[in-house]
DNA sequence: GAATTATATTTAGCTCGCTAAATATATCAC
DNA sequence: GTGATATATTTAGCGAGCTAAATATAATTC
């Protein structure tokens, strides 16, 4: 039985995701942080107070893991939580002093595991690849 | 605070493997697989008998993680396992008659998968993103 | 305004990956 | 051959996502 070249694509990116959440699990243990929970936290470096929904929204996740990230970066003393007045169904989500010092250690190993990744693929490559990937992203929907 | 282009790339590369993960999960719970045995089947389909630390390497995982895909699978009646005569240590592990028979329908939930990843993009193109996509899981070693 | 429906969040419990430590067997040094 | 070391697998327990069901509040309908 053969398998057809594309399967390759399918199996490397899935590769890929995998080595990157490892590697860069590693990396944010040293801020106190979990993989996925810096996602969180760019959201509110853009501006906090948003939702639990608005962040699903953003994370592209459920809910259920939304409360669970923000439980633990409530208890951890990054963000705190609080209840909106005119809706007591929704909480808004703000950042501490010690989730906003995060921002750029944070970045900095954004571009430190970027620059990894991408090292020896040339600029117009990247610009390429990022189209395929947006492609891709869109077929998915 | 702005963000560099290429960290679209990692985050592009995160978006479509989760949501591949997803929708691939849906389809395989139709086979009665979960997403990533299906990986297992494959190195067994091209030839069975293997060890688990063989598995371990062809999947790029970690033993404790083959130990419980071999016991789901072995319970859903997809392989067994057989202690190697010379070396008591080793598992070997083998397909059942089950798990000769969803050699097929897994290829054809690929190829289906992966033409809904691909949808649009033209065969060079493809050929540049395998070739990108490796030097980027080759940069991640 | 009481009952239904809709929305935001939480709880419970699952899969699937991981690490650290335990176990069981082989191999090597002497 | 006994003790130390190496290898294959398993166990225990955690993180991070999911779904289904529960809860709490708002909005709508009559």
């Amino acid at each position: 039985m053969t398998y057809t070249v594309d399967c390759d694509i399918r199996q490397s990116l899935d590769r890929i995701s995998s080595q990157m959440r490892r590697d860069y699990s590693e990396s944010l243990r040293e801020l106190n942080l979990y993989v996925g929970q810096e996602n969180l936290l760019y959201r509110l470096w853009l501006g906090d107070g948003v939702t639990q929904m608005q962040l699903c929204e953003h994370l592209k996740c459920e809910p259920p893991t939304v409360t669970n990230m923000v439980k633990s970066l409530e208890q951890n003393g990054f963000i705190h939580r609080k209840r909106d007045q005119d809706d007591a169904r929704v909480m808004r989500i703000f950042l501490t002093d010690k989730g906003k010092e995060l921002e750029n250690p944070v970045e900095f190993k954004w571009k430190q595991q970027q620059e990894k990744l991408l090292h020896s693929i040339l600029p117009e490559e990247r610009l390429l690849l990022r189209r395929l990937l947006k492609q891709m992203e869109s077929n998915l929907l």
